[in-house]
DNA sequence: GTCTATAGATTGATAGAC
DNA sequence: GTCTATCAATCTATAGAC
């Protein structure tokens, strides 16, 4: 149902029904992303995300049934982008390269994913009311396997004992920290971080951890 | 205008006029700044304040004039306790008793204080439209000073040159996550942490900022 | 000061023309 | 698929009895 004429007037995009459908769903995407992060799930409007995607606000309806499922499906997209990242801490690489590697990939997360950032902290904040499933089954299964890591580190004494998860959490909240409290830093920045502070401010997280855990950095700092 | 009879059936606490107030707007902003840390400032519905502080709807109004005025207080007032454990950051001290004083500082506010650090995490991740002022003057003279402390430590050799500025983020992240992803770390360790674990936590932390700009920690770990 | 009832404005969602 | 108009529910704020 709903087959109509193939050739719409003012249509800048060619491509398949799909297709389209897809890039206006990911207009909309961004545009919630955005409008989410700035005023929480429940600021938000439906009428803000329309007006910040170009659309009228029925649209949003036609494409997602309800704000509910407009959230969701922002919080799922940026819930796989940070798995992404995860994924760069290498299981197998040495404390030195798997924790810098890592690092600096969280930190490259918050500069350009600020908004998904957001998303999420304000999710997780508000306890995790629609994913609270993600936590209890891929992120408890990522957590896992890297206490596994690193606590096969400790005991191998290539880094100082300690316990795992307060290290996680730490390298979490500092990188995180950096999108989520952007607003704070650049305040007292007067002005947004140049390439070259995030540059100094990913070297200095990393030389603080590693050294903090008993590795040599490496590092300039 | 508003003088009635000096009893009221049913009262239990005794005091003059002003206390009897000072105690009522306690509760209210109690329940205001869980409401606010678990639903965010638009989420946040007058109705759930009131039942969370046993009242009727229309006397949050008599006692604070609007939603918004009511969260301004409830910011305010979290301001006032984080700059209370602030001034716990000796600057006359080595930095050795300042950081580690002021990191279990943080901490402890972090665990007794859980609503209230997410009101501000809020607040700061939706631009800070109430307390913007704040950042620009409390919180920028603070941060200014300690800088100036930290900077006068490398410089002086005590502890390795390192930017002051991403030492505090990294700080203030750390222990200010405790409190903000305290639902995420709850779920990943299936309860909430035993006082045994906050003190391994706050351990670990200090010890890993500690040494990682090169002070010997001096702890357990 | 306290409480019930309600006004006035906003919002999520939908109907229906095109 | 797109857009305008509108409904039904909800929320902030207030009026007014007690």
């Amino acid at each position: 149902m709903g087959q109509t004429h193939a050739a719409t007037p003012g249509a800048e995009k060619t491509g398949t029904r799909a297709e389209m459908r897809e890039e206006t769903e990911r207009v909309i995407l961004d545009a919630a992303e955005r409008v989410f992060a700035e005023s929480g799930f429940g600021g938000a409007t439906m009428q803000a995300i329309a007006d910040a995607s170009g659309l009228p606000k029925a649209n949003l309806h036609y494409y997602f049934a309800s704000k509910e499922r407009l959230y969701r499906r922002v919080v799922e997209r940026i819930f796989t982008i940070w798995l992404e990242a995860a994924d760069s801490f290498e299981t197998s690489a040495s404390p030195e390269v798997a924790l810098r590697q890592y690092i600096t990939r969280k930190m490259d997360l918050s500069r350009r994913h600020r908004f998904g950032s957001k998303v999420w902290a304000n999710e997780v904040m508000h306890g995790a009311p629609i994913i609270q499933d993600y936590l209890e089954t891929t992120l408890r299964e990522w957590t896992e396997t890297r206490i596994a890591v690193i606590r096969r580190w400790s005991e191998a004494g290539q880094i100082r004992p300690v316990d795992p998860r307060w290290l996680l959490y730490l390298i979490w909240a500092t990188t995180q920290h950096y999108a989520d409290f952007a607003h704070q830093i650049e305040t007292l920045n007067s002005g947004p971080l140049s390439d070259r502070q995030w540059a100094e401010a990913t070297d200095t997280v990393c030389g603080i951890i590693l050294r903090g855990i008993g590795l040599d950095d490496g590092g300039t700092a």
